[in-house]
DNA sequence: GTCTATATCCAGATAGAC
DNA sequence: GTCTATCTGGATATAGAC
């Protein structure tokens, strides 16, 4: 009774603390590239000494893995949120821009969750779990539009990929491809309601 | 003159060491990422200490430098000495084949070429050039097949990078993606010759 | 929770003998 | 050309005091 709300609000400092800590090793990762990151780095930037990170994380891939989760989660969070249109072509620009404008925002986000950059780390399953929400979210979407087709939908991701990894590799932070969003997914679904006209 | 045929051959020995090199970090980049590198297990693999390599290479980035130079000598060799068709249909399916094809049937090539996946190391201005040799190569076909506008090359590159990104990230080794190679490549014809038509 | 001290290990790179 | 020995500096991680 006399305890717990102190246990209450040491947990809410504890995931405070995990919170900053990640804060830094997003902001360290953007400037160095995620491979680069060093947590002795990571704690001088949170103003503690590298064995105290270990209060709040078991190692250094349980970083990496935490901020994968996140990345998924922002990610997730975002779709859900938002109103999508039903209407196939609409629907298609708006997750093209979407997708390359998430993708290109942040190019040590979009090397970690897309990109097998690390050596050593993988996804725990929990976290990948939540990676595999997000494409079952656009999945579910798409079907509705009328789209069901796996092979159509891998079409569809390599061509939104394509937009972000060409954009984050050769021309971070400019539009040089960010701008083609538009064109790609026209040409995209001129195509795969092309087909299904042929069909009938 | 007693010396210059001895001179020769240490120059060959050289050379072929740095070849044996190269080819021992390659084989160690397939299996543990080009991030995961390490001299000492490079040295090993070629039956000599590490220090000795600093006799063919000033420095770790000078061997990514020479590995991602071969590369694209490779990829330039392979562009080069082929007969590309002239009709633009064709050729972008042959070339969307070639590149798809090129990209994922090496995962560390395809990382150190296309993604900026070591954090201190970028491409030596010589090359680099040779990179941007195969593009040019490849816009003058394209631009002889009558695709001229950059923004068209730019989502081309886009279009067939997602395809061999997605296929390297997420199933090394298999052809979920590749084989949507020639469904990709028609799409994008479609697209640029029905915008010409459309202009006239 | 945070610290100091340390273990452990490994990296890339250099000096200089042979 | 290759070696041994070494420098220097980094890393992740653990032990145990406070």
């Amino acid at each position: 009774m006399v305890e717990a709300p102190t246990r209450n609000r040491r947990a809410e400092r504890h995931e405070a603390t995990r919170a900053e800590i990640l804060e830094a090793a997003w902001e360290l990762a953007r400037t160095q590239g995620v491979g680069g990151l060093s947590l002795g780095d990571v704690a001088r930037h949170v103003g503690i000494r590298p064995p105290s990170l270990y209060w709040y994380f078991p190692s250094k891939n349980a970083i990496y893995d935490a901020m994968f989760a996140q990345a998924n989660r922002q990610l997730l969070e975002r779709i859900t949120v938002r109103d999508w249109p039903e209407d196939l072509r609409e629907l298609l620009r708006a997750v093209a821009r979407f997708f390359v404008q998430f993708g290109t925002e942040d190019v040590a986000r979009y090397q970690l969750m897309f990109q097998r950059s690390i050596p050593d780390f993988e996804p725990s399953s929990e976290s990948y779990a939540l990676a595999l929400r997000v494409l079952e979210e656009m999945r579910e979407r798409f079907a509705a539009a009328g789209l069901k087709d796996p092979a159509d939908l891998d079409l569809w991701t390599a061509l939104v990929a394509g937009l972000a990894a060409q954009q984050t590799a050769n021309q971070p932070g400019g539009d040089r491809w960010l701008r083609l969003t538009d064109e790609a997914a026209e040409m995209y679904t001129d195509h795969v309601l092309g087909k299904k006209g042929a069909r009938r």
